[in-house]
DNA sequence: CTGAAAGCGCTTACAG
DNA sequence: CTGAAAGCGCTTACAG
């Protein structure tokens, strides 16, 4: 501004506000800040001008006086992925209570944007850095993130994850996979199943290799072994993996799908083929993703607080860090039982089971009346 | 760092980097930028030395001394929404192509914090900001938008919406909702429905009146009018007002939802209350989000290109400004007649009907052999 | 090709 | 309470 410059790319400074309200550098920052008393009247001043001239600060230079910045960087998977949706939802939130920004990237699974991400979030200062969702096992790209994330760090940034590899020493809000996928298996044996299959995405992906161990440890505890399909980690990926299960003889009388976005995939898979869920197979998600209890029927699946999860981890990375170790959140599951899943053919409705242990995986009581198992 | 600084806080500088490679600032920076020529022992040595201290620039300085800066806003009402979820695919991949970084905001549709984000933005310096989802309805909220948005273009900040208000005097990618609620209209008349109901969100919402209107339109040239059923904007407000539905008498045989996420919870409304969909009601919605081809029965539609239109908006916002006056590209829909509607009870299936104008609205013919109807 | 220096737009001790 | 000045960490003409 100031000289009335040419066309656009000019903008109003702190200077432009300053000579105009006749008061120096330092009495309009104040003034707009509220980091002093400054007399009524210059105030005013300060203040009329400011909003004549729509003066907006240049975040970028208070950044770099003060070095500080009001933005958190979030590295996902995909955006539109439901289950990171429900998550960042409570991110979101949470950090427009703090006055914070977002700056949210999605790496498409590819490590090394993951990696570039997180250069550019270290290069903007960003005050907090969260990852969500699955990572790899993978000796290179552990080493790369620790190059990138431990200089960030040691100069004071933050970083909390969601469902990280362990690799990973920051503050951890995780989910109890193996528990929650134990608890489902055992549900589902109290309906009377005994031949199961597993859909699942790559096992290199730490969630996938929890759930499916909780799953088949809790099954080889009743002496059972499920068979497994692997597919992609996505909706398709839960689509073909079902659609080759169907080929299997004998089928199995019940299908866990180690996501609801997998699972989602199979149901329509499923009844694509003319295959009556759960009058002739059982199907089981894991997740509680909002859409699940509007599918036909409504998924089975263990439910996770995604939204809390996502205020957590931001939280966590808001909080002063501890001295010496990372701090770890763990998330029970809550086993949900809907019509996705019944007895198998031919065995009829359990009786009301005794109440054995009911209790979720953290020991908290299941709501009371609710039509949830979990054990 | 330079003289080992206390407990973190201390980030690698430029300077830093100079120094130990021996080199003036000015050449580390033309190196790590590739600005300009430098001898190749210069180079490897600046190179070396970033890579060893685990120097990342500040982006903030950067900006400031460049003026420039790689940051775009997005605003959306709700992240989890997943209408919004698939546009902001196609934002997140324009935008890695660009190598920007995305900065996204939910306002949970509140109008003063809309304006406060893009005053944020302002701040941030964005390179561009992208509005996404209908505007209100309301001249004050109006004035406060062009008071943050004229000064920001004025400053030659760039700006583009998706379905937004047409009072934003800026580059617009805009879904035909009227011509397509229209569309779908016809087709639903073709089936053979004489008695609609429209579940809409709040009519002050320019995409609620739009599809109100092109349906109502379509219906008034068939000497109908359909009853109105107003709820809240959401997968909720759509399961209440289909709820509400059902105590209509004689109840409507065909029910069109304004958007596909208040469909899916009239779906579940009908479900619960043991109404057969399309047997006792059709019911149609409008987006094509994914998940609806994955609801039993799978939805009827108006599917827009969601991911394309995030990549338009993206590209729009990056293309050079037209002088004169903004740009905007007409998104048509396409109705899907998926299972979700049928002829109505008592109504035999239509003969295959002679084909009229077998062209989407913008006159594109619908894909060969798709199970499409598209006029 | 390389370097010294000005400048980007703020904040914040430091004097008054 | 107020102001002059240094400094945040870069980029980029401007000389050499």
């Amino acid at each position: 501004m100031g000289e009335q410059t040419g066309p656009g790319r000019s903008h109003v400074t702190l200077r432009d506000v300053a000579r105009r309200a006749g008061v120096s550098l330092a009495t309009a920052s104040r003034v707009l800040n509220g980091t002093a008393q400054v007399r009524a009247d210059l105030r005013e001043r300060v203040l009329a001008v400011a909003a004549e001239l729509a003066y907006a600060p240049n975040a970028h230079a208070q950044a770099l006086a003060s070095s500080s910045s009001k933005a958190i960087g979030v590295i996902c998977h995909d955006v539109s992925d439901p289950y990171f949706a429900a998550i960042s939802r409570g991110v979101m939130r949470t950090a427009a209570e703090h006055d914070l920004l977002v700056m949210l990237a999605s790496t498409f699974r590819d490590p090394d944007r993951e990696i570039e991400y997180i250069a550019m979030l270290r290069a903007q200062r960003a005050r907090a850095i969260l990852l969500i969702g699955s990572g790899f096992e993978d000796r290179a790209w552990e080493r790369a993130m620790a190059a990138e994330l431990d200089p960030y760090m040691r100069a004071g940034g933050r970083v909390a994850v969601v469902s990280r590899h362990r690799s990973l020493r920051v503050d951890t809000v995780q989910p109890q996979n193996r528990e929650g996928a134990a608890a489902l298996a055992r549900a589902l044996l109290d309906l009377g199943h005994r031949d199961f299959a597993v859909l699942t995405g790559p096992r290199s992906l730490t969630t996938v290799a929890d759930r499916l161990a909780g799953f088949t440890g809790a099954l080889a505890d009743a002496g059972l072994r499920p068979r497994v399909l692997e597919g992609g980690f996505t909706r398709d990926g839960g689509y073909a993996a079902a659609a080759e299960l169907l080929r299997l003889d004998p089928r199995p009388t019940c299908v866990f799908a180690v996501t609801d976005v997998m699972a989602i995939g199979a149901l329509t898979a499923f009844r694509d083929h003319g295959v009556d869920v759960p009058g002739e197979v059982s199907l089981a998600g894991f997740d509680d993703i909002p859409i699940v209890a509007d599918l036909t029927p409504p998924l089975t699946t263990v439910a996770l607080p995604l939204d809390e999860m996502g205020e957590r981890a931001m939280r966590l990375a808001l909080k002063e860090p501890r001295a010496s170790r990372s701090r770890i959140e763990r998330m029970a599951g809550r086993v949900i039982l809907r019509a996705s899943t019944a007895p198998p053919p031919g065995v009829p409705a359990p009786r009301v089971p005794a109440p054995r242990r009911a209790a979720a995986p953290d020991g908290t009581p299941p709501p009371a009346g609710s039509a949830t198992a979990a054990r």
